[in-house]
DNA sequence: CATTTAAATTTCGTATACAATAGAGAGAGA
DNA sequence: TCTCTCTCTATTGTATACGAAATTTAAATG
């Protein structure tokens, strides 16, 4: 599986040159950890961590320059998102999500980001919309100069700054998580032909809320929803043992 | 402090007894910490561990015959889902929820739990009915032998089968830990006259569900949890450090 | 007698070492 | 030549050891 040479391909770290001298550890380690947490996270975000590859601690380790401890930790954070998989025995690989696994996150986001419009859309302020504008923004620049990674880490975002704007701290928290195992799942059914969201439907979401129609942006994010779920391909992926006889009949 | 003493003083824990010798590593590991983790959060959720407490790794290490590696691994996925305060340098706590996560976390039990009724109403089996209402009856038994605790549990897990009716997954996991830090909420801010649900409520609940009334059902549900948030005295806590000037007048 | 500072102890953060297991590869037999 | 088994290696699981930071206690001085 070429998928294991993205984590073990060696020393392409730049992190610390030469020999792994211990680096200070005066340095803040806790945000260390967070960097090295949002670096692989992103990557498995942005697909550049591929459905399946798996995460081998020692490689993980090397490539960081910190021991496995810190690394397990990281890993187990990333599990509880569900990012990642840990297999008793067999260590961590990037999660594949199901199909009923995918079905359940969009109807998720349809309930609660949904749900949330209306509070946005009393609350959101003339600061907001600029910064959902410029992101909106700079996602219709990455996908036109062809850069998908970046395109669905910013629509990632845009869904996670939009859930914060109604101020619900606990619920923002869970579309975050959805919109990552979002990105997981476009990774797996999503079409190559339009992955994410449609070009202008955050301009449009955005005009709405700066108008305070709640209504109507709740009703637009239902459709928004609806339609990149609808733009995958979700089907049900071979049993794990492929029933020969079913097969090649008997 | 004597919170402290909750986790260093007793053997109570029942899970091995006698003195720690090193149980037999062969032992599906996994099970056992698995089983850790469900002793402490059950703790948590009864009220046994209070806001607050402090829970060292090397008590706890000790009392559950584990080395410290394996408690951090327990204490870091409490901290994940929120029962637990990690402080970098201070270790472990309960955590005391604030008067805001508090009402986050009610307005998301409204949102998500009240959405789910229709569903649950269309799938809910004669088993499931059987289910529920053992564990109503439970949870009223527990209330009229003055068990608290019990009843705290009994009335999370109702809770969180309810949600789990629906068929998706994600989100009973999400109603599930949102039903703990309630737990946690009610040990806070509750009014010790009376915890927690009604006493018919879940029963009537699952009456309208037997005939199929999801609407009703939801609306029911939109009134129960209203009507624990406002059983609860949501008072802001004073100041970390109380301003003594305002106090004692300059 | 109060206050401040310094030492000591407690407790967490991180690395490393060792044990156990699953997977891969080689070899033998059919 | 294919398959089955045995061994060996690679990788994870767990414990322990050491170092750093913070709190607490004690002592000394104003």
């Amino acid at each position: 599986m070429s998928q294991s040479q993205l984590v073990s391909e060696r020393k392409s770290t730049g992190i610390d040159g030469g020999p792994a001298q211990r680096l200070p550890r005066t340095d803040n380690g806790t945000e260390r950890h967070d960097a090295i947490y949002r670096s692989i996270s992103d990557a498995v975000i942005e697909h550049r961590l591929k459905p399946g590859a798996r995460l081998r601690e020692d490689a993980l380790a090397e490539v960081f320059g910190v021991s496995r401890t810190g690394i397990r930790k990281i890993l187990q954070r990333l599990a509880l998102e569900q990012l990642v998989t840990l297999t008793p025995r067999r260590g961590a690989s990037v999660t594949r999500p199901t199909a009923d696994e995918a079905k359940d996150v969009f109807a998720a986001r349809q309930m609660v980001e949904c749900g949330l419009m209306d509070e946005v859309a009393k609350r959101i302020t003339e600061d907001n919309i600029r910064e959902l504008r410029n992101l909106a923004r700079q996602e219709r620049d990455a996908l036109r100069s062809g850069e998908q990674s970046t395109a669905i880490k910013i629509s990632a975002t845009f869904h996670e700054r939009l859930a914060q704007l109604s101020g619900n701290g606990t619920l923002a928290e869970f579309v975050a998580r959805l919109c990552s195992r979002s990105s997981l799942i476009l990774a797996v059914y999503g079409n190559s032909g339009h992955l994410g969201c449609e070009t202008h439907d955050h301009d449009e979401l955005i005009q709405l809320l700066e108008e305070g129609h709640g209504k109507q942006a709740r009703d637009f994010m239902d459709r928004h929803l609806k339609a990149i779920e609808a733009s995958l391909l979700i089907v049900e992926e071979a049993a794990e043992v492929p029933d020969l006889y079913r097969i090649f009949g008997s």
